[in-house]
DNA sequence: GGGGAAACTGCAAACGGTTGCATGAACATC
DNA sequence: GATGTTCATGCAACCGTTTGCAGTTTCCCC
């Protein structure tokens, strides 16, 4: 059916390795000859067929990008920046989705490992022992976590809590909540550390409330215990966090911010639209940056190393001075 | 390096094909047999190479998806359902994100298509003319778009459109703007045609403005036209329009809903969060629906036909009656 | 106990490319 | 003019799996 590099040879009066090289190899074949086989490969219309380059080749010229949850806003512009990344040297992507499971993540692996030259793994929650194991199959490299001896890219919200709590601090807060994430996460980690020196450093309280989930429906159910805890600010694990604990209060008449300041992170495209004050992270940038590294070690074969990325704060009309 | 079927067949002691048999046609090998090379297939770590599979049986389980733009917020809970979907038959969904421009969906399809086995095309800007053509090479399945013999997926905005504005007439309204997105989009034609139908049926004027960018932009851009136009209530052609004007609206002073009631399409998280009245498109769904058609266009060549889904109007604080 | 069907299994040719090696021509070198 | 290079191309094996065909064994039935 469809038309292949024998066709070609044919019809072009060569033999198929040299359509081969004329595609592949260019300097290894006479210009005229290659002149005669390309135009023979337009008009019949001649695509190479992957798998077969793939099977001699042993490179499929895919990757894989795997992430907790694509609906979740955080990684959207994630993925488009990685996928039109990727493209531009003529890759292709397997989007793929783990449901926020770990034994989804590792199935899921296992599959792509035949069909992808490497992976990358957004904020996985994978054992670091399962990672490094896996790893042995395809070249991975890591988002927002720092498994040993494995290329990452982090967005390292330290910076960005660090002038979130010197906003809060500015503004006149003196006690503090700090909604926290998931334990495994790193980000929280970071941002858990970052926020405890920075409160020390300004002479704030700071309650830590968690772990919670990542979701609005973590934020929410947080309520009682931020309004128990007596802080006039909140800084919360992300913007879904945020939005939910910020409708919650709202539902019980609260004012944001006149009666509580609150804080996000990650800027999704809806607390830009909410008003939420935020902490930017650079998700485009770090698709880019993730696909060069792993484009890096699928080439050279060599760890390319860590990059990190800044973050910082986006001040919106969710933060104001404590009420009394 | 990786675990072949040779090496399988080697460690069980029968020939390659056995082993392909053990796995492909299982009824067509003894029962003892088959155990024997399944247990050295799992000691081993024996995962089938898809590529080489691919070569033979001309089918890669492989999906493609393309949509214009994977940060738009629309997207993303499509892209979810239809890759967990396809997940659940062994099928990996490659995910490519065109930027809105018809030439690299051209190139992307034409790219993808001796990988995959079929693609979801949504909402696609090509011609119905390259359509067509393309179809050849690779089986489509289309999303809110009605090309001839092509199976498609229909989120019928009409039926949404229709209780929005007799929800707008009940409130008391009298003047409509309608914003109207792109000519050639599937569903503005939809929404233009019901909104003209339920206005007339209801006695209301409506001001047809635009076409619009289907962006922030766009909607923010449409302000002026819109207090021109003496509407008291505006329905815009998706959420990311009516946010950019409620945004644009704020900024000029005027009171959402007190001086103008607003009514958007989508139903995307974000319109959850600033309480936006919309017509909830039901996406994921259609990924699931989509996958389906496609599953079976592949497997048995017939042409599935279309489904239609239906869309409703979700009551939230942008709509309210009319100030004066 | 001979014939035939049924159940397994092996053989080998594909699938569409890539690539190391061999071949041959053209050309330069001494 | 014999020798050695370089360049361009052909030849054929190989990548890992599937599958039509043929061979072998077992079993059934008359």
């Amino acid at each position: 059916m469809a038309v292949t590099i024998k066709d070609v040879a044919h019809a072009s009066g060569v033999h198929v390795s040299t359509v081969s090289r004329a595609f592949s190899a260019a300097h290894l074949v006479n210009p005229e000859t290659r002149a005669r086989v390309i135009a023979a490969a337009n008009t019949l219309g001649y695509r190479p067929n992957r798998a077969a380059r793939a099977l001699s080749t042993r490179r499929t010229g895919n990757l894989g990008l795997i992430v907790a949850d694509i609906a979740n806003p955080f990684f959207p512009p994630l993925i488009k920046a990685a996928q039109a990344h990727a493209r531009r040297s003529d890759h292709h992507v397997f989007v793929a989705d783990t449901d926020e499971q770990a034994r989804a993540e590792e199935e899921l692996i296992r599959s792509m490992a035949t069909q992808v030259d490497g992976a990358l793994l957004v904020a996985p929650r994978l054992s670091n022992r399962l990672i490094a194991e896996l790893s042995a199959d395809v070249p991975f490299v890591v988002v927002n976590r720092q498994p040993a001896n494995l290329p990452a890219v982090l967005m390292d919200v330290a910076s960005g809590a660090r002038q979130a709590l010197e906003h809060l601090a500015s503004l006149g807060h003196r006690e503090i909540a700090l909604l926290t994430g998931p334990r495994a996460s790193w980000t929280n980690q970071r941002l858990e550390g970052a926020a405890t020196d920075a409160a020390e450093h300004h002479g704030l309280h700071l309650h830590r409330l968690g772990p919670n989930q990542p979701t609005e429906e973590g934020g929410s159910a947080a309520a009682p215990d931020v309004l128990a805890s007596g802080a006039t600010a909140v800084l919360a694990y992300n913007d879904l966090v945020a939005l939910g604990l910020l409708q919650e209060l709202r539902a019980r008449g609260l004012a944001v911010p006149g009666d509580l300041s609150l804080v996000g992170v990650d800027n999704t495209h809806t607390a830009r639209h909410c008003d939420l004050t935020t902490i930017d992270m650079p998700t485009a940038a770090a698709g880019r940056a993730a696909i060069d590294l792993l484009l890096h070690r699928i080439t050279s074969e060599d760890d390319p190393g860590t990059v990190t990325l800044d973050t910082r704060l986006v001040v919106r009309g969710s933060t104001a001075p404590p009420a009394h």
